[in-house]
Parts: structure tokens; C-alpha cells; sequence
DNA sequence: GCTAAATTTGACCAACTGGTAAAGACACGC
DNA sequence: GCGTGTCTTTACCAGTTGGTCAAATTTAGC
């Protein structure tokens, strides 16, 4: 437990993790420097470096905090709810986090593109886990014919890679789209295209 | 017109493409060195800028050979064939491009999470006119009665995104299927994702 | 085998990298 | 208003970065 941060440490803390999340998502971590967040952060280096031990710890922090909220609403699928409509929700929340949280979605891809060195041990282990449960659940609901036969994890990978498509992509997206906003069209289509995969 | 280039320098150039090809997928512009290019491919540092003006250079060149190779596929596509055996055919070959050429994706995906600093002017210019196009057939097709309405972008960003993400995300796949071939699986399902999205 | 051009090398550089040390400035309970 | 721990700054370091240069070596055409 975090015996009593002094309200600065609170401050200066959550100052640096928006700096860091900012340049990381966009140079990925070998490509960014301690002088970028500092700067983006208003702290001088040693500064920042006083608050976190290193580039890594930074990094790592960023990292932590991003697989728990990413974790969180696969842990909370209902396996009584019907299928399509949890399916759909799930798709659906993921494409907001795209929305929303674009900068943890790059910072991840950066991460994982490159061969996930920090979190190598978390995809074969919890990540891995939990998709297989996740799996079996959607498997049950096949066996029990709710649903269309369909292979659960290249259907988890359709849903990742779509959605985070539109935050990963997002300068192509808008380079092909231009003023329009991608996510209005994206959920129709991917609502869309997940009902006929899911149902009968 | 490169005038009568010498067998030292075309292979040279081969190898230094190659190298950086690998170092660059990986590490992105920014987080890739010359040192760590120059080591792979064989060659002292000074030589290698014999070659290539800079760094730049010569990811520049690897850029500009891939969407070249990406750009062909889209531009040979049949507007008389049949659309849904047009479009699978073309989902397919992205896949296959993502299973052969794995570190050509991982380089565009760098380039373009990071904002796509040296390739923005094309993808807001070639590669939107060519999908513009592309647009158009496909709207043609679904007011002729030939498939199912589908906004055409969006469609084309889901197959990019999915068979791009079995290349990008290629460790976190592997990590969640063990030891399954990811290809496979994702073609399949692909197949089965796209047919019943697009026909009636 | 000679020569001119092509290629390769080693020595070097200024700017930048992640990180440190120590001293000074500040906040807060008393 | 005082002392103690928190916070911040300045100066600094050794290693790495992209890139240059001139000299040395190799190659190709004759």
C-alpha cells in the first residue's frame, strides 16, 4: 500500500504518465526520450526522474494500468446474457475505447509490434487465460445453439483488430474519409457485419 | 534513370534494404539505429552511407517499394467479376501478404501509429483516390442488385485491419493460440466473415 | 599489369541519450 | 519562526546517435 503521497507526489505523478502515455503512444519506447516528457510534461528530467526511477518505470506503469482497463470488461462477460447482444456489447465498448482512449490503444500497438518485450509474460499468461475461458463460454453457447458456429478466438481477433483499427490507423482512416467521423459508420458496419456472423 | 548501376552496388543495396527492413519493422524510424542496421546487414557504417545519403534514405526507399507492392493488388481489381469472389480474393491475398511479408506490415504500422510523418501525402492522396475508386465499384455493385449494401470504407478498413493484425499483432496471436497456425483459422473465418456479410 | 574509378575503412565529431550528485528552495507541523 | 523532510534545480557524466572525412584498398576496363 502507498503510505500517504504528499498531494504534489499525486499531482506530479499523474502530470508525468499523461506526458509519457503521449509521447510513448506515438514514438513507441525505444524512439522516445526522457527530454520529449519531461518537456511535454513541464518538469525538468531529474525532476520527473525523482518521481519514477526510470524511462522503464514510466513505461511500465503506463503498461500496468493500461491491461487492467483493457482486461476488465472481458473478465465482466455474462455467460447467461444472450450471445449476440454480449458479443456486440464487447465490440462495441472496445470501439469507444478507440474512441476515447486512442493513446493507449497506439501505445499498446507500439508495444506488441514490437515484439511486446515488457509484456510478453502477461500475453502467454493472463491474456491467454483469460481468452481461453472467454473462449469456452462462447464455445458453450455454440454447443447450446445460440448461436452460429464460429471460432471463438479468430472472432476475439476480429473484434480487437477492428476496433483498435480505427485508433491505431487513425491518420489513414482520415487521410481516406476526410471530415466525416469514422466512428459513426464504423459501429454501424461492425454491428452490422457481427449480426450476420453471430446469427442465425 | 539509374545509369548502369555495378553488381556491388545493386547487391549492396539489396542487403542494406533488407536490414533495414528488419530494423525498422521492429523499432520504428526513431527507435532504429544505423549501428544496428550496419550489424545486420554486414557492413560498416560509413559504407552503408556509400549507399544510402542517410537514414532517411533509406527508409524512405523501403516505404516507398511497399506501397508500390500494397498499392498493385487494388488497382487490379475486376469491377465485371463477381463481388463477392472479387473482394474474398482480395481479403485473401492481404493475408497472405500478412503471412509472407510480415515485416513489411509491421513497418507501415509503425509508420502510420506514429502519425505516418514521411508517407501522410500519399495516403491522403494516392491511396485515397485509389479506394475512392474502389468505393465506386463497390457502390455500383450494391445498386445493381450484385451484394448486400456495405459501406465500401469501412469494409476495406475491416479487411485491412484483420488481416493486417495477424502480421502486427503476430505476438500476441501466437501467444494466445500457442502453437496452432494462426493462418489457417484466420482465413477461414475470414471467408466465413466476409461471404456472409456481403451476400444475401 | 596499369590506371582510374569504385569501394571500404578508421578516426573523428557535435548533438543527444539515460541517468547521477549535490546543493538549494520550499512546505508544513510545531 | 524554525527545523525537518519534500521537492526542485544546476551541473555534470559516460555512452550512443547520425553523419563526415581523408586515406587506404579493391575492382574493372584496357
Amino acid at each position: 500500500m502507498p503510505k500517504s503521497e504528499t498531494r504534489i507526489q499525486k499531482k506530479n505523478q499523474a502530470v508525468i504518465l499523461a506526458a509519457g502515455l503521449k509521447v510513448f503512444s506515438q514514438f513507441g519506447f525505444r524512439g522516445s526520450t526522457l527530454d520529449m516528457i519531461a518537456k511535454e510534461a513541464g518538469l525538468s528530467k531529474p525532476n520527473m526522474l525523482y518521481y519514477f526511477a526510470s524511462k522503464d518505470a514510466i513505461y511500465r506503469a503506463l503498461l500496468a494500468q493500461l491491461l487492467a482497463d483493457w482486461l476488465e470488461p472481458i473478465y465482466t462477460i455474462d455467460a447467461d446474457g444472450d450471445p449476440v447482444d454480449v458479443i456486440l456489447d464487447y465490440a462495441k465498448r472496445k470501439l469507444a475505447m478507440s474512441r476515447d482512449y486512442p493513446r493507449e490503444s497506439r501505445l499498446f500497438a507500439n508495444e506488441v509490434i514490437q515484439g511486446a518485450p515488457h509484456i510478453g509474460d502477461v500475453l502467454s499468461g493472463e491474456l491467454r487465460d483469460v481468452i481461453d475461458r472467454l473462449a469456452e463460454v462462447i464455445d458453450g453457447w455454440v454447443a447450446a445453439g445460440r448461436m452460429r458456429p464460429v471460432d471463438p478466438y479468430h472472432l476475439v481477433f476480429t473484434i480487437w483488430s477492428v476496433t483498435q483499427h480505427y485508433a491505431d490507423f487513425d491518420v489513414q482512416v482520415r487521410a481516406i474519409l476526410g471530415d466525416k467521423d469514422p466512428f459513426v459508420g464504423a459501429e454501424q458496419h461492425l454491428e452490422d457485419m457481427l449480426r450476420r456472423l453471430l446469427r442465425d
